[in-house]
DNA sequence: AATGAATGAGATTTCATTCAT
DNA sequence: TATGAATGAAATCTCATTCAT
């Protein structure tokens, strides 16, 4: 198990901060390259396509997602468990713009990424059922449905000004409701 | 005041007919051209850009919309009255793909569309206000925010299949209620 | 029959003259680019591969070959009207590095030349017919064999000093006479 | 003096023969490794430059060449030394591709080399002395020169269908005759 | 007004060479 | 010494827009 290259490890840590400051919509691996002060080679040899890069981006909130999706499923609330959930969802997807072009890729770049939405999709399914099963959303929201709305509600919000995010993340909590 | 010359009339409808074969995300002026069997500068003298010719797209979509929710306004259930506004932007923004930029843009091509924008939003402000009145909306959803929530919900919808349109509608009709 | 735009005549002379500075072997489209200060794409539009370059340049020492050929054809001595069309040919090649790979390449770009490479071979088989009935070359050189001589004699003079050349030229006519 | 290590020895091995399945010109030291099975680092290590793998290439060919020329040398009769010589050298240059380009080099990678070129050259003048002495070839030829034909035979040689090697061979000995 | 070849900036890809391990 | 991923300069190619006709 060979040790990564240090040079390879702050050219890449060079090409994410670069990338991190450009928006993730039409992401350019040249305009990456240039700020990064690295060859566009470089970057195109770390990241072959811009969602591969968006992808990378896009990992650290992933796993927060994950950690704070695994909190809320412990919650022994079964509302208060699906609000925890929405809201972590809402928050860094918000806060990380690629995450949701990753959130709903059909195919993944990393294997960690791939693992971590299959087992936040599991979670949704599990938290799901239990509040479907303590009748306090409605029967017709499943996971998938669910990932869309947050999805939707993450469109609203980018539309509007920071502070209405509670009112539109509202709006959808009580939409849902049974 | 001189009629436009019947070759110009003929060129801007092949143009328009091609572009509507075409997804509005991403629309290339020459993709256009070249369906259209047109020169690419006639496409450009037509529409210098292409949120001009996604704009010219959407117009008849959007007068329908108008239409609609003058129809809506005039229905004297309060509460059935703003159903029916945001049943038609939704139906209608997902019919016509550009029709959201177009409703969304801060600029706008042609004073018809400045108009009639302005006309529908002053009908959503009147509904609204008459929902407020009768207590049958929750008083933070004003205009603006249910236009990014509708905006919301057809992002969703394009994520999801047709037949969950109705699901995500309701989430979001029942989301808004007092 | 539409004139050529003055620009793009312009720019083709811009880029053949920059191209002339540079050495054919190894032609990279970027340099010209770069020094006829033009967009590289301009290069590749007038001329997608090196080759269509190479042979852009070379045509007119091609069509002077060809008139010099007419003209050695039109010598009664069949010795003279040899010699004549070897010397222009080795003199021609050596004057225009790039025009041994078109003579010698299987497709060409431009029809032109394509004629111009028929009717020169044409010439030579004539001319060797001639040399052959009266009795004043090889049986064995046949046209190709011919060109193919003239290339190697070129190649040699590239190694050799110039005033090397007749001495190596020498070598070749008496070689082949019968 | 130590031994040089076994694997260094076989990797040396492994990259010539590999190099040996390659054409000579445009030789990739990337391809090599590939082909060879060893690390691109490893081809430059023991040749720095692509010269240095066609040289190391060729200098079997060129101690054999210089083997015949010492046999060549040896015959009594000026003229089937000549001939002899010429008939080696061309030979070997067609099997070995990159070997003209060893010839010609102005610098050697190897002192082996270097000094089988210089006996070589040697050689060519002692016969060619030996042949104008006898009047049999021209006295405007000389080693240079002759080298250079024989380079130019090579290239059209290689123009030419394989059966026709003896005729473009015969034209440079009868073009050198006195 | 219509045309579409031409333009050239900039995107992507290749590849000879380097260098940390 | 061997390794080969990494490098980045420079190659080729794409494409939105312009402009001479």
């Amino acid at each position: 198990m060979a040790e990564p290259r240090s040079d390879v490890v702050r050219n890449r840590g060079r090409i994410l901060e670069a990338a991190r400051s450009l928006p993730r919509a039409g992401l350019r691996l040249n305009d990456v390259a240039r700020l990064a002060e690295v060859g566009v080679g470089t970057v195109y040899r770390h990241f072959p396509t811009a969602h591969a890069l968006v992808e990378a981006l896009a990992t650290d909130t992933l796993l927060r997602m994950l950690d704070l999706t695994r909190a809320a499923v412990a919650d022994p609330d079964p509302a208060a468990s699906l609000e925890r959930l929405i809201r972590a969802a809402l928050e860094l997807q918000l806060e990380e713009g690629g995450l949701q072009t990753v959130l709903l890729a059909a195919e993944d770049e990393s294997p960690e990424v791939h693992e971590a939405k299959r087992e936040l999709l599991a979670r949704w399914h599990a938290v799901l059922e239990r509040a479907h099963a303590a009748g306090v959303v409605r029967r017709d929201i499943d996971a998938e449905r669910l990932q869309h709305l947050v999805c939707g509600v993450e469109h609203a919000a980018r539309l509007s000004a920071a502070a209405d995010r509670d009112i539109l993340l509202g709006v959808l909590l009580r939409g849902i409701r049974a």
